[in-house]
DNA sequence: TTGACTTCACCGACCAGACGGTACAGTTAA
DNA sequence: TTAACTGTACCGTCTGGTCGGTGAAGTCAA
């Protein structure tokens, strides 16, 4: 699991992320990584054997910093109700990137085999279970969770019909919402 | 714009929005179209001169129903507060089919190329600019908007992390957001 | 009526390019 | 020396799209 040579491993799927991004999914090709990565077909291939392999590295690494900032806005939100949501929250209020900055690693790994986003379907699954187990409110919780994946996955797709200023009321309305949940 | 000969066309793009939803999209081939649509890909291509316009009609077809689906249920909320919202929440729960029965044709047009979607976003933003228009709490109508679009999106991609009793919830709690819905 | 001609809808062989993956020889650092 | 790593050449497959047909139906002049 561990890397041998972590630089050219990062230096790819920093490629990878990239071409993803520009060529489009449907064009994610070995080529394109391999020379945006400023090597060889077989260096990439010696590291990542299948092009199979470095999707699913995609999602994971997708994820795992995705974990890592939902823990650094966890200090920030602590104590407060709907702890995890707030944090969940103001993670995608602060990664509200444009568009060419989303991270189709996912989709790309979408078209080759939807089973590769299963990582990111437990990941969910498990932080909704979390967000809603301290809920005073866990239908409010629920909600809350699908506004916030539908601002994420609309940006992903780049269906984001909100203009800047209902996005920040959108969040704000969230924000609302959930340091005030009660049972309704 | 009207087919010489709908039968064919309305044929094709059954059987292509079932490739889609089979073979995954970036697996969407002509060949597997036209061989689902019992017909050679000559004659696919007679009828779509490219794959482009075959993914554009796809889109097309979808919104068109989609829409309709939508004013069906625009008696049934009329006078309700936010009747529009109510609808669009409406439609949304009852097509809550399993995954294999989701309009996956939209996203192999995305795959091949984003902007195919346009559309989509053209018609999102004007449904939500409707459904703000007439709201007695907008920002509420935001938040009620992005939550359907997560459960729309959520579904779409195969991410739905909600079991049937959190979306039963979800629903009834959205419902009842828009309902009361009051300046906050 | 009939025969020449046109249009429509479709067929299927074929092509060129893209792409994933293999084979293998070379290079370099320990 | 050896193991990690890189580069290059190549292969087979898939796929979008082209192209020359084919039969059926219709049109129309003589």
């Amino acid at each position: 699991m561990a890397p041998r040579r972590p630089s050219s491993r990062a230096k790819i799927l920093k490629a990878a992320a990239a071409v993803a991004r520009e060529a489009g999914i449907g064009h994610f090709s070995l080529d394109a990584v391999a020379a945006r990565a400023g090597l060889s077909k077989g260096g990439l291939l010696y590291n990542f054997p299948t092009k199979s392999k470095l999707l699913e590295a995609l999602v994971e690494e997708h994820l795992v910093e995705f974990e890592a900032e939902l823990s650094n806005y966890a200090a920030c939100s602590a104590g407060r109700p709907n702890a995890l949501a707030a944090s969940f929250l103001a993670v995608t209020r602060d990664q509200d990137y444009p568009q060419e900055q989303q991270p189709a690693g996912l989709l790309a790994a979408l078209a080759k085999d939807p089973s590769f986003l299963e990582p990111v379907l437990r990941f969910n699954r498990q932080t909704l279970t979390r967000m809603t187990a301290t809920a005073s409110d866990p239908h409010m919780v629920l909600v809350a969770f699908l506004a916030i994946e539908g601002l994420r996955l609309t940006r992903l797709l780049g269906l984001d019909v909100l203009d800047a200023s209902e996005r920040a009321a959108a969040y704000a309305k969230l924000e609302a919402l959930l340091a005030a949940s009660t049972p309704a």
